[in-house]
RNA sequence: AGGCAUAUGGUCGAGUGGUAUAAGACACCUGUUUUACAAAUAGGAAAUCAGUGGUUCGAAUCCACUUAUGCCUACCA
């Protein structure tokens, strides 16, 4: 055997296994008679670095895939690249100082493509320095043609099942970017704004109104008032004048206008806020657009227009001072709704646009058919679906995206969308091959792309062989996402699966935590607790971070990066690479009858390996690697080690080939139990031990060996007799005048001979010594159930009773208890006596454990 | 403002109805060099399980309310 060192020489192991690895091994096999195992793995947005985040959630998944391919799972973990997206187009116009304006539209998507490249290449780096067991072969990249064609494929077969429309409807507006924008896209800042009270002229009197955005005056197409609102009753039904614009519009009644928020009346607007759309939509109400794509003020806003927003709002609101319309201004703190990007106040506004249609009740019921690891992350998604009030626009006004494969008749506006022999394609750059049904072959392309969602959520259909395998894998098997994404990637992953294909894209989604800085907060470079995965490999390797992962929380919790975490398992590691290199020259995988100690190891070794299954089953990896820990820490290197250095450095014979297997055992599978959270250490041990990976063998089954009580007990004995010494301030390895053990088995002697220095005696039976009960212990799991509320006064009376007395009933199957003047019975397992035992006055000191009694003589 | 979650020793964190030892880790204190490991080993101190009320024979655990924190969503005409 060649030279161990002494300590753990991390980055060294972990660099070479990186190198030397044939990753064809975790390919997925389409042919495969094995039970398939496919994971829908997130596709990043590869612009970015692989932050401690990344890594969390591609630990649980590697965990995962790791383990059900030990357990005998053809297993797909693949990897996407969620390619396109504003965050490119931004980076690529700071980099080039370009617009995208000043480029053609193929050349700046082609700048965006390289830049995507790179990072994905970074990404590959850090992916395989974290020793992530991905299949390669099944990779996808939402940018290229070969993706984006399934994109586009959904695209039009969701059109013709009539899922996918064009029409007029609010969307969320940048007037900076000229662009819609997702509720995602949309952030918040508190500002202050005025709020104006202003006049409006009633057919009985004059209705006081406050708003903050007197600019939307010309928008306005009703007032609202809350039907319980006394003041305002006689107006419901009534029509009032809008000030300056002078036309009509009717006083309604809602129940959500609060009372006591201004005036208590609203104005509605085509549209100011969400809660217009609301009243626009449910009221029927009709559409005055005030303001344009560019924020520029419309027609309609007779003198105003051609103003953008902000000189509008002060000149409509000098003028209604001057006339009197305001009448009081008051501050008013505001969360005022921005572009995410260029931090513009954004406008809602109706626009021609692409619609998927939501609909909520199918994807609560789809949801309920997917197991949620934690359960109550389910409760998110119907929270969301319950809360989603308009279709998912999915046209978007940019370049870097998957185009919409549409073109419309310049000369009959018929809207032609490409059929699916044609795709993939862009319509910028290709006709139809068709004529229109008016004759003309003039068309004008579909400038929109579709929103970036369009491209991830058909990503478990995709790996799954959608559309052209002939046996798509569906439903694949498991979904590992964060909680933040709940809305988003799942709820349309679930919406566009059903919808294509009436099923549902997994039978699990376990959701994982958001990794959170050492401070507790979320990681982020601004609050300085951001750590790279790369400084951990660097200081610690990559499998301390993986431990770490493992470690750190359940399921659904979030999970703080702690450096105490990771150096806790560098340091198991260390301890484990001792017990290695102590072992390697003394063990043997030899046939050999265990003898009572190393039943107990292998019992042991069987109720870990049961544990850590169960325990993967239900995804708690931090249970499974906490008796791992346990088990290698505590049980083999405390106490077995100890027990047999004696045999396994004595001479050749039967019980020191017992040791040596059983230790080779041991190490053999703690190294398998351990390749799914550390596969570099576990691949090290195991290929030195066997020459083969570790990463293609099997799960470990339990042997049936039961946990042999006299071994058992032998290691409680070597505890007890450790623990003498060092409280006696003995060293360790000082002999003992002479040691008898009682029990009741007869418990082999050679182990503890050797791991207490000292002569020892094993006998059956009790040594002559006293026990006199000194006290009662009242089972409550015995007598609650039974007495129900008496229990407590039966406890009361029970522990009061003789001892002695008490022992005797017991032993006779039942104690009578007397109980305000009345005796109860009950039975024998209602109490536990404890004992004390007496010394007979020989020199000797006693150690009393559970299955033996041992007297070390002084 | 709404939804979901969380609250356990100095710190982190298991435990989800059953005994007066509430796991473990880190930190702390004390002993010990024992032919793998002092980043070890043997032991110790340290928690009225956020608060209040309830259900129950019995509550860290179930329920209600309160407080604090986190995440998600919304944000005001």
């Amino acid at each position: 055997m060649s030279e161990v060192s002494k300590e753990y020489n991390f980055s060294q192991v972990e660099e070479k296994w990186v190198q030397s690895w044939d990753s064809s091994i975790y390919h997925f096999d389409w042919d495969s008679k094995k039970p398939q195992y496919i994971i829908d793995t997130p596709p990043p947005y590869p612009t970015g670095d692989f932050h401690i985040g990344n890594a969390l959630n591609w630990c649980y998944i590697d965990y995962v895939a790791r383990y059900k391919r030990m357990r005998g799972y053809n297993v797909m973990f693949p990897q996407g690249w969620d390619c396109h997206g504003l965050p490119t187009e931004v980076k690529v116009e700071q980099l080039n100082h370009i617009t995208k304006n000043q480029v053609s539209r193929e050349e700046f998507r082609r700048l965006c493509e390289k830049l995507t490249f790179e990072a994905i290449d970074r990404f590959h780096l850090s992916m395989g320095r974290l020793g992530l067991s991905i299949d390669w072969s099944n990779e996808y990249v939402t940018m290229k043609p070969e993706y984006y064609v399934k994109t586009q494929t959904s695209f039009v077969r969701m059109y013709q099942n009539g899922q996918i429309y064009r029409a007029n409807h609010p969307v969320n507006w940048c007037p900076r970017c000229g662009t819609a924008i997702a509720f995602a896209e949309v952030e918040y800042d508190s500002r202050t704004t005025t709020l104006n009270y202003m006049r409006f002229s009633a057919q009985d009197g004059e209705m006081q109104i406050a708003t903050s955005r007197p600019e939307l005056l010309p928008a306005c197409v009703a007032v609202a008032v809350n039907p319980d609102d006394g003041r305002y009753r006689k107006y419901i039904g009534k029509k009032v004048t809008v000030p300056i614009f002078n036309y009509e519009v009717p006083v309604l009644a809602d129940p959500v206008v609060d009372t006591s928020f201004g005036t208590g009346i609203v104005m509605i607007c085509t549209f100011g806020d969400r809660q217009d759309v609301r009243w626009w939509m449910e009221h029927h109400l009709p559409l005055r657009q005030a303001i344009d794509r560019g924020g520029l003020l419309t027609a309609i806003a007779g003198p105003y227009a051609g103003l953008d927003v902000t000189q509008a709002k002060n000149r409509i609101t000098q003028d209604m001072i001057n006339e009197g319309i305001i009448f009081k201004q008051e501050p008013l703190e505001q969360n005022v709704g921005l572009c995410w990007r260029c931090k513009t106040p954004i406008e809602i506004l109706s626009e021609l646009q692409w619609f998927v249609k939501i609909n909520s009740e199918e994807i609560k019921k789809t949801a309920e058919e997917i197991d949620w690891v934690p359960p109550h992350m389910q409760v998110r998604l119907k929270n969301w679906a319950d809360s989603v009030e308009w279709d998912w626009c999915i046209s978007r006004q940019r370049i870097f995206a998957t185009p919409i494969p549409v073109w419309y008749c310049r000369a009959c506006g018929q809207v032609l969308v490409a059929r699916e022999e044609w795709l993939p394609l862009d319509p910028n750059q290709t006709q139809p091959s068709e004529k229109c049904k008016c004759g003309s072959i003039d068309f004008v392309p579909e400038q929109d792309v579709l929103d970036t969602w369009m491209d991830s959520s058909i990503s478990a259909l995709a790996v799954a062989g959608w559309p052209n395998r002939k046996d798509i894998r569906m439903p694949t098997q498991l979904r590992p996402q964060g909680h933040d994404i709940i809305r988003t990637w799942a709820f349309y992953t679930i919406l566009r699966t059903k919808s294509l294909e009436g099923v549902k894209p997994w039978d699990t989604i376990l959701v994982n935590g958001m990794a959170l800085g050492e401070d507790g907060h979320k990681m982020s470079k601004s609050l300085n607790n951001f750590i790279r995965p790369e400084e951990v490999f660097l200081t610690n390797g990559a499998d301390a971070l993986r431990q770490w992962g493992a470690m750190g929380g359940s399921p659904g919790n979030d999970i703080m990066f702690q450096w105490k975490e990771i150096t806790a398992a560098s340091r198991f590691q260390q301890k484990l690479w001792s017990i290695y290199r102590f072992s390697l020259p003394l063990i043997a995988k030899v046939d050999a009858v265990p003898g009572q100690v190393d039943r107990w190891l292998l019992g042991e070794l069987d109720s870990l390996i049961m544990k850590a299954t169960s325990a993967m089953d239900a995804f708690q990896f931090d249970e499974t690697m906490k008796a791992i820990r346990g088990f290698a820490w505590e049980v083999l290197a405390d106490n077995y080690i100890e027990l047999v250095k004696a045999r396994l450095y004595g001479p050749d014979g039967p019980e020191k080939r017992a040791a040596q297997n059983t230790l080779y055992t041991a190490l053999e599978t703690l190294s398998k139990l351990m390749a799914p959270f550390t596969p570099f250490i576990s691949e090290e041990i195991h290929h030195t031990l066997t020459g083969k990976s570790v990463h293609v063998q099997s799960w470990p089954m339990p042997s049936g060996t039961p946990v042999d009580p006299a071994g058992l007990a032998i290691k409680e004995i070597a505890a007890a007799l450790r623990r003498y010494k060092a409280e006696k301030g003995m060293a360790l390895n000082s002999p003992l005048p002479g040691i008898v053990v009682y029990s009741d088995q007869a418990l082999e002697t050679i182990d503890l001979i050797g791991v207490a220095n000292s002569q020892v005696d094993s006998r059956t039976g009790s040594p002559l010594i006293e026990m006199k009960p000194i006290a009662i212990r009242p089972q409550m799991k015995i007598i609650g159930p039974r007495f129900k509320d008496k229990s407590g006064k039966i406890i009361k009376a029970l522990s009061a009773m003789d001892p002695v007395l008490v022992a005797g009933q017991k032993a006779n199957g039942s104690i009578a208890v007397p109980v305000d003047g009345e005796i109860i019975e009950v039975p024998a397992e209602a109490a536990e006596i404890v004992v004390e035992s007496l010394s007979a006055g020989e020199a000797v000191d006693v150690l009393r454990l559970e299955k033996a009694t041992v007297l070390v003589r002084r």
